[in-house]
DNA sequence: AGCTATGATTCCCC
DNA sequence: GGGGAATCATAGCT
């Protein structure tokens, strides 16, 4: 037996023989009788603790009856008040303290990342960020579009999954702390408890609570990155870069055959054309250059390939390159509708083949030097007997840029730097190779 | 199934 | 850090 039962038999002892509690509190007698008014007071709350201890012991209509009698006893404001007083300024104070914590930084990372992921935040476009640098990392061509849509499910699934969830997680957190407020407020009537209290437990719920969805987070997470891991790893199940890739980037290595080291800016600028990543650039460069170094006599006929198709460009761009220079004069032979010559962006062509050109090109001398690269171009063509056939034998680019010890000559090389029209210009600079 | 082509990775050097 | 070389792993063709 603990002391506190001790005591409260024995007060129950003491006061309990001189009242009537059957059925309903033992009513002190009003006012009065000063004399005895302490002794009065201790038997009541005796009293009412007695009963407190032993209302669990007895049915419930008995329980209701001695609550209610409790909630009408005259000293139960009194007492009610002063207990919620004496738990405010002890047990209660200290936890108030730890209350107002600082946002976790755990949570905050994993709510940045779930929103990063497009798991969490707006539906449209979730997932969007995810989905292409899974896309960039598997080969970023529209041939990944079946991984595309597979990414994108499994994620939606993530989201859905995490949504429900929280939405469990979220009416149930709602009706506990519906629950035990009105648990709190009916007990508030017997045993001392303040709103502020209730306040309190409240906050403790919904802390418990945002635990549990805290670790639904981190799963959800998990998942996440699950998920992009095991797209993310079957990088090595390659995919080849579409042809229009292929020949955007055979087209610059060859046009840049004395020098085939794009910049930064013209890897970018690949990158972009070919919708693959600045580093798959990169990587087909170095295997390109070292593949061709290995088997020149294998790459020459794709080098006349691509000398050609870049001659007629060139010559196509510079054209209009003129033509645009010129007066729009209506008797012009090649120009107007008739003529080859007048592609409708060829004018961008130019100018993009320009910008991809990594080297030493100089815009404002493009004006200056357009006729020169025409009569540069009709000579080559004149050479060739035309592009079509003059080329195949005439090895356009024959791998003379190469040093004796199988590197590239350096990036000085006269042919690509000192023509400020470099790129298609290049055509001429590499036939002179 | 075997072969070739090709994108990616790794190691090493400068 | 960029590039060369070797290598891996897979796509795609026969």
């Amino acid at each position: 037996m603990d002391d506190q039962s001790r005591m409260l038999q024995t007060l129950a002892g003491v006061n309990l023989a001189g009242h009537s509690v059957q059925g309903g509190m033992a009513l002190p007698p009003p006012h009065g009788h000063e004399g005895a008014d302490g002794d009065g007071r201790k038997q009541d709350i005796g009293d009412i603790l007695h009963q407190i201890m032993t209302i669990t012991d007895q049915s419930l209509d008995e329980a209701q009856a001695k609550k209610h009698a409790l909630n009408c006893h005259r000293m139960k404001p009194a007492l009610f008040s002063v207990l919620c007083e004496i738990k405010e300024k002890t047990g209660l104070s200290i936890r108030g303290a730890q209350e107002e914590d600082p946002p976790d930084p755990q949570l905050m990372r994993l709510d940045n990342m779930l929103l990063a992921e497009g798991v969490s935040g707006p539906e449209k476009g979730g997932g969007s960020a995810a989905a292409a640098a899974a896309a960039a990392a598997s080969g970023g061509s529209s041939d990944n579009s079946i991984e595309h849509s597979d990414y994108r499910a499994k994620l939606t699934q993530i989201r859905q999954i995490y949504h429900t969830e929280l939405e469990k997680y979220e009416q149930a957190c709602n009706e506990f702390t519906t629950h035990v407020m009105n648990l709190l407020r009916e007990q508030s009537r017997t045993r001392p408890i303040s709103p502020k209290e209730i306040e309190r437990m409240v906050g403790i719920i919904h802390r418990k609570f945002s635990s549990i969805q805290m670790q639904l987070k981190q799963s959800t997470c998990e998942a996440v990155m699950i998920l992009r891991s095991r797209f993310l790893d079957a990088r090595r199940k390659r995919r080849n870069f579409s042809k229009q890739a292929t020949e955007i980037l055979n087209e610059y290595f060859y046009s840049h055959l004395s020098n085939p080291y794009p910049s930064e800016e013209a890897k970018e600028e690949l990158a972009k054309k070919c919708s693959i990543t600045v580093s798959q650039v990169s990587n087909w460069f170095g295997n390109k250059r070292i593949r061709y170094k290995k088997n020149i006599g294998k790459f020459q006929e794709e080098a006349n390939l691509y000398a050609a198709k870049t001659a007629v460009t060139a010559a196509h761009a510079v054209a209009a390159a003129v033509q645009n220079n010129q007066t729009n004069s209506p008797t012009t032979p090649n120009s107007g509708s008739s003529g080859s010559f007048n592609l409708p962006n060829s004018g961008d062509m130019f100018m993009n083949m320009q910008s991809l050109n990594g080297d030493s090109y100089q815009g404002s001398q493009v004006g200056a030097n357009v006729q020169s690269q025409v009569d540069t171009l009709r000579h080559v063509i004149n050479q060739t007997g035309g592009y079509n056939d003059g080329l195949g034998g005439n090895s356009l680019y024959s791998p003379h840029n190469l040093n004796a010890n199988g590197g590239w000559q350096d990036a000085t090389t006269p042919s690509s730097v000192t023509s400020p029209t470099e790129g298609p210009g290049s055509v001429h600079s590499d036939t002179s190779n």
